[in-house]
RNA sequence: GCCCGGGUGGCGGAAUCGGUAGACGCAGCGGACUUAAAAUCCGUUGUCCGCAAGGACGUGGGGGUUCAAGUCCCCCCCCGGGCACCA
């Protein structure tokens, strides 16, 4: 079904930006020219955009960067005759709606329709070919129900926990934040201080998938950086598990070290002060000193820990290890430069090949035994110098003398593992995922909290079967243990209870706390039904007093799994139908910024393979290619903020500009990943070559110019112009390399200029070109070109490669590798035709006079270059 | 400290299987059109020497490989990003 062109879109002589534009606009959303086909025979591309967080602030100059590259693509796309897929969301659960909430006491749905309101009219104007029907909102119950649906794949699959752990809990939010969201010991958001405290979490078991995290990086076309983040992220490292016997105890210590190849040269032990043994090898002498020590460890943040820890600190317990070979007695001492965290929470130290150790046993006059050797032996070999972590062979070491150090590794891990005493080991530094965030505006958790007993009888009817982990989720608190029932599917979603304040409970806990009749209830565990527990008890077996989960989940839930959700946005039965989820996969093209490399597209990698063992999704990654636009700075070198006063908005651009002009010069700034300024005066550039544009196509009449004639016969050179034109712009679209694309189109466009006449062939061609870049004023023209389709609907234009062919070739001239002249020549000349040809050039002759000619190198079509002295 | 990315005219940036450095655009300068302005068009614009033709120099700095280096190799400096006591 083609949409019917019913009139001309405007009929303004002039280039008249903002009526073309909004005409067009209209049009597409009328016809909707940008919606996807449910057609499954025909070749699907998908392009997605990182959805928007909806703020207050309306789009910054930013948002347009990435959202026209895409824009561009999808367009290019669509003309290459795929089915095209590009669509928009929100994001719109997070903090600065519920802090706006706290201050205001709005309602937080309230301020998310008004900002997405503003943000879609925004992103509109911009002329975007953003399929509005698939609209998605992390906020709408419909949407996330298949958040908690997907929680509660995890749950059932043991992936989810509770633990009270030291949290990150930052006063000024009044509440805990993950790791990733602490910035140099700051709050992400808002740089508050943040402190460690130890409240009930919910915690994602995404170490479980570690290893897959990491080998199936390989498989995905993304930036090399990003890769590399998220393997250090996930930071796989391969060593032993060494067990130390200890001289007063039966207990033996078990550590972890990634260099057993330097067993030898062990001279003390560290404990972390928080490990399971301190108090059993804390001798009464020391104590005092390792109490004291270990308490003030313990008040230490983890930022007091690293980063402002310029000295190591430690203290000795008195007591000895049994080295595993010699026997020796190792001192074991408690120093907080070991994190209990990681590994076993204890280390062998070997100061003489690791700086960390090197630094302390220097500070408490620890010896220092080396026991590796620079393999290099030659006279001007510099000695080794300690610490030493490079490569070498080992010295000191009994009957591994001489070994290159990696052979060590392996035998000395083989000698203790048959002698009981260690195995090969690998560690990651990758953490669980702390999903629980205590605020009002996320998703509520599916979960009901019950007692042993209710629980117990609950899994016994059988009703749950399926949905329930092997192990039950359970934590204590004051004597009394509660464990976790998942929701019903069919009950979900839960939704938000309205409650009076928005402000956090103050307790450690959301404000869904003071929601008293949501939170302590009546509930049917078959069927999810409640009432509040101050009213009576319904009649029956399956009904129990329960208690809801006051956490809710954090922001990443909702972005973790929104790219499939617009493949089938309404469905209610599932995520998605699995033949559209099949038919549109993944996003062929995934472009975002890089400050989510670790964060957004790492969660979301472990939910689609979570989604993926479960058979929902039928390939194991969600992004296989993704790209970072960069960021615009402002006119001043320094990043756009509101202080600095340099924030460009587009609606004052689009304004006096138009959008097209914007697009286009945001895409011909420099390349799109970089990082470049905005500058103002620039944009008058991209502006004139749209005006030219206008000005070579249609005449002061406003009709056809006439220098535009379908009986024309173009030149040689328009004819080979226009197709290496089409050539080059097909490729750098294809590589997203717009800025070259624009100058191509702007060369064309000089040479149009310089014509007396063009045929209407070549025309269309170049308005088709022009099209996807900025795609109201090529729409116009193409009309009054005298198409009767929109130029959305038109197939790219073909390369005649027969139009590129030249008969001759330009040779530039060198003497001694200096540019000395160049001439056309036959393109099948030989080198001592073209040599004839230079040796007449006075500025070659001039260099080669009374000169030997040593050598001549000749590059068809490249260069000639003679080697005269 | 470690790991990446990057330094090219007054400015944004082109050009990297080694082959005319500075495409395209901005800004500047000169000119045309105009009563004037806007808009538009033409010319010019890396630095230095030269009336010119032309020559020398030139891609952060220093060395090297090559007929030929922005591009490859070694050392160093500066800027941006990431990680940071993970044994």
């Amino acid at each position: 079904m083609l949409p019917f062109f019913k009139t001309m879109a405007t009929n303004s002589p002039d280039y008249n930006f903002t009526e073309i534009e909004s005409t067009w606009q209209k049009y597409w959303e009328e016809n909707k020219t940008c919606a996807a086909e449910e057609a499954q025979d025909k070749e699907k591309y998908y392009i997605l955009d990182m959805f928007p967080y909806p703020s207050g602030a309306g789009l910054h100059i930013g948002h347009p960067e990435g959202y026209t590259g895409t824009d561009i693509l999808a367009r290019y796309q669509r003309a290459k005759g795929k089915n095209v897929l590009h669509p928009m969301g929100w994001d719109a659960f997070g903090l600065p709606t519920e802090q706006y909430a706290i201050k205001t006491g709005k309602h937080p749905k309230e301020t998310s329709e008004i900002n997405i309101k503003n943000f879609r009219a925004q992103l509109q104007k911009l002329g975007f070919y953003f399929d509005y029907d698939r609209e998605v909102n992390t906020t709408d119950p419909n949407y996330y129900r298949w958040t908690q649906w997907i929680f509660l794949q995890l749950f059932k699959r043991g992936l989810a926990y509770v633990d009270k752990r030291p949290v990150w809990w930052c006063e000024a939010l009044g509440t805990v934040l993950a790791n990733e969201e602490i910035v140099d010991g700051k709050s992400e958001r808002g740089a508050h201080p943040v402190v460690r405290k130890n409240l009930r979490q919910w915690v994602l078991k995404i170490t479980a998938y570690a290893e897959r995290l990491l080998e199936d990086l390989d498989e995905l076309d993304w930036p090399d950086s990003t890769k590399r983040m998220q393997k250090a992220w996930i930071g796989k490292s391969t060593g032993a598990n060494v067990t130390f016997g200890l001289e007063n105890s039966d207990e033996t210590l078990e550590i972890y070290t990634t260099r057993p190849d330097t067993l030898m040269g062990v001279s003390y032990m560290v404990l972390a002060p928080e490990h399971a043994l301190v108090e059993e090898l804390t001798t009464a002498e020391q104590k005092d000193a390792v109490q004291t020590y270990a308490n003030t460890a313990a008040a230490k943040s983890d930022l007091e820990r690293t980063e402002l820890a310029k000295e190591k600190t430690g203290v000795f317990s008195g007591s000895y290890a049994i080295h595993p070979i010699t026997g020796n007695r190792v001192p074991i001492w408690i120093a907080d430069y070991v994190l209990v965290s990681y590994g076993t929470g204890a280390i062998m130290a070997v100061p003489a090949h690791d700086t960390r150790d090197h630094e302390f046993a220097t500070q408490f006059e620890i010896p220092i035994v080396q026991v590796i050797e620079k393999a290099d032996k030659s006279a001007d070999a510099e000695a080794t110098e300690l610490p030493y972590t490079g490569d070498g062979v080992l010295v000191n070491s009994g009957e591994y003398d001489g070994l290159d150090w990696q052979v060590a590794k392996e035998k000395i891990t083989e000698s203790l593992s048959t002698e009981g005493k260690g195995k090969a080991t690998t560690q990651y530094k990758l953490r669980d995922w702390l999903f629980s965030r205590q605020r009002y505006w996320g998703e509520p958790f599916p979960i009901a909290w019950v007692t042993k007993e209710d629980y117990i009888a609950a899994v016994a009817s059988g009703d749950l079967a399926g949905h329930l982990p092997d192990e039950p989720v359970v934590y204590t608190e004051e004597g009394v243990s509660h464990y976790a029932l998942p929701i019903p599917t069919k009950a979900l979603p839960l939704t938000l209870p309205d409650v009076e304040s928005y402000e956090p409970a103050g307790t450690g806990e959301s404000p869904l706390a003071k929601a008293t009749d949501w939170l302590e209830i009546w509930y049917n565990y078959e069927s999810g039904e409640y009432v509040p527990a101050s009213q009576d008890k319904p009649e029956g077996e399956k009904w129990l007093r329960a208690s809801r989960e006051t956490n809710t989940m954090p922001q990443w839930a909702g972005s973790c799994w929104y790219y499939l959700r617009y493949v089938d946005p309404t469905n209610s039965e599932a995520i998605g139908d699995p033949e559209k989820l099949k038919y549109w996969g993944v996003p062929d093209m995934y472009v975002g910024g890089a400050e989510h490399a670790v964060l957004h597209l790492f969660y979301a990698r472990f939910w689609h393979k979570v989604l993926f063992d479960e058979g929902v999704v039928p390939t194991s990654e969600p992004f296989t290619k993704l790209f970072h636009q960069g960021i615009i700075l402002g006119e001043n070198g320094q990043k756009m903020s509101k202080s600095l006063g340099n924030v460009v908005n587009p609606d004052d651009i689009i304004k006096d500009y138009g959008a097209d002009t914007l697009r286009l010069y945001l895409m011909f700034l420099g390349p799109l990943e970089a990082m470049k300024p905005w500058n103002t005066k620039g944009i008058e550039g991209t502006f004139r070559f749209l005006k030219k544009v206008w000005r070579e196509l249609v005449g002061q009449d406003g009709q056809l110019n006439e220098k535009v004639n379908a009986d024309f016969a173009d030149s040689k050179e328009t004819d080979r112009l226009i197709n290496e034109t089409i050539k080059k712009i097909t490729e750098d679209t294809e590589n997203l390399r717009f800025n070259t694309a624009i100058s191509t189109m702007m060369i064309f466009a000089n040479h149009l200029q310089s014509l007396e006449s063009v045929s209407l062939n070549t025309a269309k061609s170049f308005v088709q070109l022009l099209a996807p870049f900025a795609p109201h004023i090529c729409e116009e023209l193409w009309k009054r070109l005298g198409s009767d389709k929109t130029v959305t609907q038109a197939p790219w234009p073909q390369v005649d490669e027969s139009k590129l062919v030249v008969d001759e070739i330009k040779v530039v001239f060198q003497v001694n590798g200096k540019f000395r002249g160049q001439t056309m020549v036959a393109k099948d000349a030989t080198q001592d035709d073209v040599l004839a040809i230079a040796m007449q050039e006075p500025r070659v002759t001039a260099q080669t006079d009374g000169k030997t000619i040593r050598k001549v190198i000749y590059v068809p079509g490249k260069i000639l270059n003679i080697v005269a002295n």
